[in-house]
DNA sequence: CGGCATCCTCCTGGATACTG
DNA sequence: CAGTATCCAGGAGGATGCCG
């Protein structure tokens, strides 16, 4: 989805959750651990201290070695990820969370608890129509 | 994006965010309110008691008739608006959040003061660049 | 006023093959 | 082992027009 234009919505001011004007910060994060890959490859980043590449790929079901190398860079270029390069053969490189990539755990838990409720309630909605 | 298989990451058991084998609360959450016009939508409801449709086209810029028809018929059947529609010429329909929508929005919040810290760290980093 | 139908474009992600 | 390069399909979203 195009992000050019839709960071600005413009809403009347008030205790909204953002600013007038500005970019929209939940559109911001949602860019950033967005799309189809993102977030299986943080989890499976968040349990473990530091993860080889081919590790990653065994890891993240159905990946490719193309979108996962794109993820990786994109998550490293924002900061959530760190890539470590060990100068030996055959080559080792580790990928591992960042302080930020962590940071944004709670905000996904918080998101967890609401998406389990959710699940459970649409699952209630679908029997009562039987 | 397509999700047809994602949900079902296979990841090690232990203390992730997510259990094995089932679909991953987090990402259903993102899949409800994903996509370019969700949240702007959103956004607008929560701020005010009922909106009317035209009102919200107005508030949110730039989206077409054909979206956001689209957007509040899904957020509808995901139990997260609701839409009344009252017997008048012209006719006259109110869209509002439900209780399930407003429970949403401290998970919102979360991602909000997070994407906010996401947005000073960048910048803050392209800035050391120069 | 509050939509729906049709057509079209572009971008995300998939498949496959190759390399230092 | 840890990636790149190339090509391609599907679907989200946009443009436009019509309707009760």
């Amino acid at each position: 989805m195009s992000r050019k234009t839709a960071y600005d919505v413009s809403l009347p001011k008030g205790e909204s959750l953002y600013e007038r004007d500005e970019i929209c910060p939940i559109i911001y994060a949602l860019d950033i651990i967005g799309g189809k890959w993102k977030l299986p490859i943080l989890w499976h980043l968040a349990d473990q201290e530091a993860v080889r590449y081919n590790e990653l790929k065994r890891g993240v079901t159905g990946i490719t070695n193309m979108m996962l190398t794109k993820c990786l860079r994109e998550l490293e270029e924002n900061g959530l990820v760190v890539r470590v390069q060990y100068p030996e053969v055959p080559p080792r490189v580790e990928y591992s969370l960042t302080e930020r990539g962590r940071e944004l755990l709670p905000a996904l838990n918080k998101l967890n608890v609401w998406g389990k409720e959710q699940i459970k309630y649409i699952r209630a909605r679908g029997e009562e129509s039987n």
